[in-house]
DNA sequence: TTAGAATTCAAACGTGCGTTTCATACGTGC
DNA sequence: GCACGTATGAAACGCACGTTTGAATTCTAA
């Protein structure tokens, strides 16, 4: 009978269930295992690589070993599963973004690079993340690209105040450089983090680990971001 | 029975017909307004706002005013379709970039902004061109974003000298900046100007035309970009 | 003027899509 | 143990897709 709920809000692993060793196996339908989260990251997966468009209910429900009907039953529809699948990752990416940037702010001595770095750093975690976060970050710019208007409001709304917090930050370090200005450049950074964060570049990877690559793109984003900012 | 060009080039508007003003109408099957070129407009206008897989070939006929059969005749394939569209413009920018460079190369005396500019500008006016220009840019940021190794390949094969020439012009004019670090910076240029081409930022526009718009987004990313390049 | 090629057209092809249905299995509280 | 809400399953729905077909039309050149 479900789907019930008529506005969904993250994935409702509410049976918080302690699994011990022995149980595992025992109940799969919980947390980590559950359908919705496994048609959840195999969704993330599809999605990155073929696009909302191009990656089927056919595609998503077989490689998360699930029945068909599952979607629909889980999510009421495929524009549902598309947005819950960005909203998930978007809460965690942009909390961690303002948790970060608050820190840095509470510090004795604040540079620009901090805050770049909290704005910066965070997503490039949520892409380097074990488990689907290349793929999230995928989604994203590709949400970017799509275009829609519903998307791009969506985006707006729920974490515009995180953009507000941010190049308000800025302002305050920068207060010689004109608002229309940073703006400017601040437009310029996310844009080049958005492919960052996708890997699009032509950057060989060479022997490094994700983990040292996200590092390393981290650095240099910043570094070169704090150039641009302080241009004069 | 055509479609014959087992390898397509360019729309072969190989009849290079001198429309004159009564002339017009009569033969309509020419140039601006054949059936290949009414089609390979509405694709691009069409990919751009729904993407490759979003948009079908109903859509794009009925939007062409062709039958649904045409784009099969003339193209071959849907695939050969978006390949073309894609061939067409980058052919052309390109070109522009390329040119570009080589008179600033020629100049006396060259700084990295006309480097840099050769490299945005040609950019920038391919998405602020009259007729689908917009659209040609977004459709080359979701060729990005849709990731296909296919057209990366494509992509580096067909337009990866001219990167190699701006490269080495960059070189030439930073000598102390190590080259990995160069690799790095100039892909988050680009990345930076691909999203800033298709308009993806939150600047509004404000009273701006296109034009004035353009111009205003090649200066600041000059501006931000060199900098970044020169930071130490 | 007329044969032959190039193009357009309406219609249909098979395929895969998102979604719905309804029957069956499972889980939990009485 | 039974009943009832929850979940899964197999199958089918109607629809839109890319492509193909073969006839009708238009263009071109002898």
């Amino acid at each position: 009978m479900p789907y019930v709920a008529a506005y969904p809000s993250a994935v409702d692993n509410a049976t918080h269930y302690h699994a011990t060793a022995e149980a595992i196996g025992e109940f799969m339908n919980s947390d980590a295992f559950s359908t919705k989260q496994r048609i959840i990251d195999a969704a993330e997966h599809l999605f990155a690589s073929h696009g909302f468009a191009g990656a089927s209910l056919r595609q998503v429900t077989s490689s998360a070993q699930v029945n068909l009907a599952a979607v629909n039953y889980h999510f009421g529809s495929k524009e549902n599963l598309i947005n819950e699948v960005l909203r998930l990752r978007l809460d965690k990416l942009n909390a961690d973004r303002l948790e970060t940037l608050k820190t840095a702010l509470a510090a004795p001595s604040l540079r620009l690079e901090d805050v770049l770095a909290a704005w910066i750093r965070p997503a490039l975690a949520a892409s380097a993340q074990e488990k689907g976060g290349m793929a999230f970050v995928r989604i994203l710019a590709r949400a970017y690209v799509e275009q829609s208007e519903h998307l791009r409001t969506f985006l707006h709304q729920n974490y515009g105040h995180v953009l507000r917090d941010f190049i308000a930050a800025l302002g305050r370090l920068l207060p010689t450089l004109d608002k229309q200005e940073l703006y400017w450049r601040f437009d310029i950074i996310t844009g080049a983090l958005t492919f960052a964060m996708a890997d699009y570049g032509m950057i060989k990877r060479r022997n490094l680990g994700a983990e040292q690559y996200r590092d390393l793109t981290a650095e240099h984003l910043i570094k070169f971001a704090a150039a641009g900012l302080r241009a004069g």
